[in-house]
DNA sequence: GCCAACGTTGGC
DNA sequence: GCCAACGTTGGC
């Protein structure tokens, strides 16, 4: 089982949203990012776990934990026309995008923001830290895990 | 296949 | 709203 950081914008998708959703489950769509498609289409697995994380907002970090409940298929948003990720190249055959359903496990009420992140000194190398890494999906070593996980338990006992 | 122009991301 | 750091596009 491995972990994962999927950034979403609280204003278009935000932990509560997802709480508040029937069996607090909702798919993944909109991701538009080649690299990120490769990890939903081909390493995102049934039971991984993934660190929920606000972005481009004013609290920015980590404010819940999710399991994958469905593995990658097919970004229906890509196919309609109405939506704002539609992709008139993408062949129904042979789709270009991918998605993934997650179900929430838990919300963080205190949660862990980027600054704490960053000031963590035995993270390793957890993409969000890095400069210039703008991936909305991204794996999470184990090594990284345990360090976030240790540090969201000690904020939520 | 190169690469300049352009668009997007995302923290601040 | 700024702007650095990307990724994508498209002419050649």
């Amino acid at each position: 089982m491995r972990y994962w950081l999927f950034k979403s914008e609280p204003d278009a998708f935000s932990i509560d949203d997802l709480a508040s959703r029937p069996d607090q489950c909702e798919h993944w769509d909109g991701i538009r990012n080649y690299q990120a498609r490769n990890f939903l289409r081909d390493e995102v697995k049934r039971g991984d776990r993934v660190f929920f994380y606000h972005s481009s907002c004013k609290h920015v970090g980590i404010v819940g934990l999710a399991e994958v409940v469905k593995e990658g298929y097919a970004d229906h948003t890509q196919f309609d026309p109405e939506s704002a990720y539609f992709d008139p190249k993408s062949d129904p055959s042979n789709p270009r995008w991918y998605m993934v359903d997650i179900k929430l496990l838990r919300k963080y009420e205190r949660m862990l923001t980027l600054s704490d992140i960053k000031a963590m000194p035995d993270i390793l190398d957890l993409g969000v830290v890095k400069k210039g890494h703008r991936l909305s999906i991204m794996p999470v070593s184990q090594h990284d895990t345990a360090i976030l996980l240790s540090a969201l338990q000690a904020r939520n006992p």
